[in-house]
DNA sequence: GCCAACGTTGGC
DNA sequence: GCCAACGTTGGC
């Protein structure tokens, strides 16, 4: 699940421990939060746009999808004046905190380990903030996270 | 800051 | 329903 760090980085959600993943506005994203998570599924931290590009850490999905708040506050970047409350097109799950890795597993390494390919992520033309990955990818992520690299 | 690769919008 | 114009995402 991808974030701007700017905005909201695994850090924040370290400090806070809970949190919700809000600011959706894309509906096949929207639909992937209300039919394909489950409460205890595990996500992959993702930090987009930044100085380090990649998976920061992992967090539990701790609820089902509810109505994102922030689709009707004005004040809010994700304020969609369209949506209504009798209808609310956006959702945002509550997410919990599990763990910062030692180190950022970098898109970089992500694209060169042969045990990482066909990660949608990588595939070209995706533009989607939120993708599924297999157990084995996401196994393999948390041991290089875990892992702090050796100066050479 | 650039720009490819999308998704969205709205006129027709 | 088509599609040009526009907006957004996100790596580089």
């Amino acid at each position: 699940m991808k974030s701007e760090p700017d905005v909201y980085s695994i850090d924040t959600l370290a400090k806070d421990r809970e949190g919700q993943w809000d600011g959706v506005r894309n509906y096949q994203v929207r639909n992937m939060l209300r039919d394909d998570m489950q409460p205890g599924d595990l996500a992959l931290f993702y930090h987009s746009n930044s100085k380090e590009i990649g998976c920061a850490g992992v967090m539990e999905v701790v609820g089902e999808a509810y109505p994102d708040p922030t689709q009707f506050n004005p004040q809010s970047d994700y304020f969609d004046p369209k949506a209504k409350p009798e209808n609310p097109p956006w959702l945002c799950v509550p997410v919990r905190f599990v763990e910062k890795f030692a180190r950022v597993v970098t898109l970089q390494e992500i694209k060169a380990d042969p045990k990482l390919s066909g990660m949608v992520i990588t595939a070209k033309g995706n533009r989607l903030s939120v993708t599924p990955v297999t157990k084995a990818h996401f196994t393999h992520i948390c041991k290089l996270g875990r892992t702090k690299l050796r100066r050479t």
